[in-house]
DNA sequence: AATAGTCGCAACCGCCAGGGG
DNA sequence: CCCCCTGGCGGTTGCGACTAT
């Protein structure tokens, strides 16, 4: 199919706020002619708007029977339910709610509910307590980290298109990490919590019975707060400012990591060091592949 | 009182699915 | 089967209102 220019795309079409003018235009010419057809409607009603724009204002504004006052703490949980049910299905969750519109509901999402969910603790997105979204961070990072080291094995970083000598794809990663996490607030000491997913693989004992495999050592305390202030993605960032923080020649079945000489002590090494021991000590269950 | 920053909402944009020719 | 049109949807933007400094 080819591009289809945008439907509102013409000359002497209107755009911004409706008037009142151009509303009783509307109403008149829909309560005369019912909906449907959106196409004509402007020219019908002597408007100089397009088909999609007045679909859009008697949807969300004109139609009978909608509710302009706040929302009540009924609706609210309804949507917050529904939300963590199916996610931004608009308008499915607006469906539930008696006079209340799409745009309304997810207007009210961005504005209100996600804002409150963060500041009881808990991610709007995954509805998941942020405490534990960043246990999973902490472990994906460790998992960002090791592939990318792993890749220096076949492509060195020196190669990295555009990026000098660091990863691109690490840079990126850790960037959007950094905001995740400079956007919760820091959480209360991480408790004691099940085994990552990646370490809660197959393992069947003597018996055949589904086992766990015994709990690895997590890395424990990954502090937040000096992670953040000692800023261990700058150098990332600013790749001429400094040298990427002391990664590390591989060798090419992974079995020795070696420390460059010269980088900073950081964040990254410590956890490039506690992966190793990870590794080492469960081999088994890492091998060939990554966490995820 | 003036200015900057933030908030809330209406409207727009671009993509997609479904239906008709 | 292909192409185009239309309606619907979710994400994003623009802007007026409000609040803080």
């Amino acid at each position: 199919m080819g591009i289809r220019p945008p439907c509102c795309d013409k000359l002497n079409v209107k755009k911004g706020l409706w008037t009142a003018e151009e509303d009783a235009k509307l109403l008149a010419y829909v309560s005369t002619h019912g909906t449907g057809n959106w196409t004509n409607v402007p020219k019908k009603a002597g408007l100089k708007r397009c088909g999609k724009s007045c679909r859009l204002r008697w949807t969300n504004y004109l139609r009978p029977n909608l509710k302009h006052e706040g929302f009540t703490p009924q609706e609210e949980e309804l949507i917050v339910t529904l939300h963590a049910t199916i996610g931004s299905r608009w308008s499915i969750i607006a469906n539930q709610l008696p006079g209340r519109t799409d745009n309304d509901v997810k207007n009210y999402w961005n504005t209100k509910l996600s804002k409150k969910l963060a500041l009881n603790g808990i991610d709007p997105v995954t509805h998941r307590p942020i405490s534990e979204i960043k246990q999973s961070i902490t472990t994906l990072h460790i998992a960002a980290i090791t592939a990318a080291t792993a890749a220096t094995s076949t492509q060195p970083l020196s190669s990295a298109a555009g990026v000098g000598h660091h990863d691109s794809r690490l840079i990126t990663l850790n960037r959007d990490l950094k905001k995740i996490l400079l956007s919760h607030p820091i959480p209360p000491p991480l408790e004691p919590a099940a085994p990552p997913v990646h370490w809660n693989a197959v393992n069947r004992n003597a018996a055949g019975v589904r086992a766990l495999p015994p709990a690895p050592p997590r890395p424990q305390e990954l502090e937040w707060i000096q992670f953040l202030a000692e800023d261990a993605f700058s150098c990332l960032e600013e790749q001429d400012a400094c040298r990427a923080p002391s990664f590390v020649a591989v060798d090419a079945d992974f079995g020795g990591l070696e420390a460059a000489a010269d980088g900073p002590s950081s964040f990254i090494e410590e956890i490039l060091d506690r992966d190793r021991e990870i590794m080492s000590e469960f081999a088994g269950f890492v091998g060939g592949h990554y966490y995820f």
